[in-house]
DNA sequence: CTGCGACTTCAACCAAGCTTGAGGTCAACG
DNA sequence: CGTTGACCTCAAGCTTGGTTGAAGTCGCAG
């Protein structure tokens, strides 16, 4: 199996090296070894970090994302935690598409002013009900 | 219509009195006016912290969503514009359910190496086809 | 064996998005 | 009229997720 040089997995994730070694320091992936002073990765690493950028586009941190996946895609949060991070993208699933038909609406609509528009007022309380503040 | 205090506003809308006075700063929120110098705010600012709200779980910029949205909602994007940020979000939206399937998968999933499960990886081609990095 | 280019380390810097703290103002209650 | 509590300003600090630069190491081509 033939393994990578930083360089390599930089141009094939587009991940920069600074942004692979700054994740190496969090213990977010690693090299299986060195060469000399280099690192030199298994391709799996690029799974990885395709992972890792799809967790990012969700908006969870490097914290989160280590947890869920580990280093090594090990899974390691307990089952009902996974469940509880699907359940979480998909509420947030919701409001994006919420926001998209927003924005589609506005695009389309001659109404002067939104704040008018019934057709905008319903879509605002959809994403009201669904981005619930702390406080009643 | 009533006219609302920061200390309001920031119970209702969960957003702290230090970030409003932020928005306002960076532009993307204002108070209708000053009763000495507390901020006096229109309630329609709770719409609008929403729409931030909203747009800030997609993951724009507060420069971006005062572009988009304006301050006092005006959405100034050309319609093209707008569309192609509606785009934007249904990509993200197709990658944010493939992880969801993804974790509700590997939360159910007994194989003990996830790289070997196929499922595994019919999802992860899924994922990898929608977040295409810059390089071939 | 020399030199080139790709790598290495480490510390310093950066931007976004806030929060915190010190010190001040002001309106309403008693 | 005084004190309380909610507000004010402004500058400095914090966290996340990196990038940048200086100075050094190394392996392979010639």
């Amino acid at each position: 199996m033939k393994v990578l040089d930083i360089g390599e997995v930089s141009e094939r994730s587009g991940v920069a090296p600074s942004a692979l070694r700054y994740y190496e320091k969090i213990g977010l992936i690693s090299p299986i070894g060195r060469r000399g002073l280099r690192r030199q990765y298994d391709p799996t690493v690029l799974t990885q970090l395709s992972l890792i950028a799809l967790g990012r586009t969700a908006g969870f941190s490097l914290d989160e994302i280590r947890e869920m996946f580990g280093a090594d895609l090990r899974f390691g949060l307990p089952r009902p935690e996974l469940q509880r991070k699907a359940d979480e993208l998909e509420g947030q699933i919701r409001k994006l598409s919420t926001l998209s038909r927003l924005l589609r609406h506005v695009a389309e609509c001659p109404a002067p002013s939104h704040l008018e528009c019934p057709k905008f007022q319903k879509l605002m309380r959809l994403a009201l009900r669904r981005s619930a503040p702390r406080a009643a």
